[in-house]
DNA sequence: GAGCCGATATTCT
DNA sequence: GAATATCGGCTCC
C-alpha cells in the first residue's frame, strides 16, 4: 500500500476509515530516535456528531480537523495529556479518527524512558502520544508527507470489535470505537 | 480489579 | 462556573 493509496482511503468517512486503521503502524522520528506502534484501538468522530470537537464549527484548537485527509490533529485533554487524531473525509468536512491505543514495536527502550515505566506503554490516547513524543508542535502536520510522524501500512487484525465510545456523554449509542482482537501485528 | 480523586487548557453556558 | 475524546496513584477488597 502506497502513501497515495492510504490518502485515498482516508478520504472516506471516519466510521468507515477507522476500522481500516487497525493494524497500521504509526512511526515517529524525533531527534533521530525512531519509535513505532501498531494501532489496536481507534474511535471515529464526524462533522454532525454532538460528541465531536468539530460539531460546533472551527475554533483555534480544532482547526486541523478541517484540513485535508491525512493530517494529524493534536489536542490537549483535561489540560494534562495530548491526544492524536487522523483527519479523514473531504477537506473542510471536520472528521477525524482518535488514536486510542497501540502496541510498541520499535524503540521500546526510548518509549520506556519517555513513559517512566515498563508496562501500559501505549494502551490509552494520552499514553500513545507520550510514547511517540507527539505534542502540539505536530498538530496539523502531514502523516503521509515524510514528516516526523508517519502513518505506514501494516497487517490488518483477524477480527475487531465495534463498541460504544469512551469518556463521552453525548451520542453514546453509536458503536464507533474499534478494537483489534487478534493478529494485530 | 474496582473505585475515588487531583491535575488543569479549552470551550461553552 | 462547569464540563471534558485522560492518567496515575492511592485505597480497599
Amino acid at each position: 500500500m502506497t502513501p497515495e493509496e492510504i490518502r485515498e482511503l482516508l478520504a472516506g468517512d471516519a466510521p468507515d476509515v477507522a476500522p481500516r486503521l487497525l493494524g497500521m503502524r504509526l512511526r515517529s522520528e524525533i531527534g533521530g530516535v525512531v519509535t513505532e506502534v501498531v494501532l489496536t484501538e481507534v474511535e471515529a468522530y464526524t462533522e454532525d456528531d454532538p460528541a465531536s470537537h468539530a460539531f460546533r464549527g472551527p475554533t483555534g484548537r480544532n482547526r486541523a480537523m478541517f484540513g485535508r485527509a491525512g493530517l494529524l490533529y493534536v489536542y490537549r485533554s483535561y489540560g494534562v495529556h495530548w491526544c492524536a487524531n487522523v483527519v479523514t473525509g473531504a477537506e473542510g468536512s471536520g472528521q477525524a479518527v482518535l488514536l486510542r491505543g497501540g502496541k510498541v514495536v520499535e524503540g521500546r527502550a526510548e518509549v520506556i524512558r519517555r513513559r517512566g515505566r515498563t508496562d501500559h506503554l501505549a494502551d490509552g490516547p494520552g499514553k500513545l502520544c507520550q510514547a511517540l513524543g507527539i505534542t502540539e508542535e505536530h498538530d496539523g502536520t502531514d502523516l503521509l508527507g515524510g514528516g516526523p510522524i508517519q502513518l505506514l501500512p501494516g497487517s490488518p487484525p483477524d477480527t475487531y470489535l465495534a463498541t460504544p465510545r469512551v469518556g463521552i456523554s453525548r451520542a453514546t449509542e453509536v458503536r464507533w470505537r474499534f478494537v483489534a482482537v487478534a493478529g494485530e501485528g
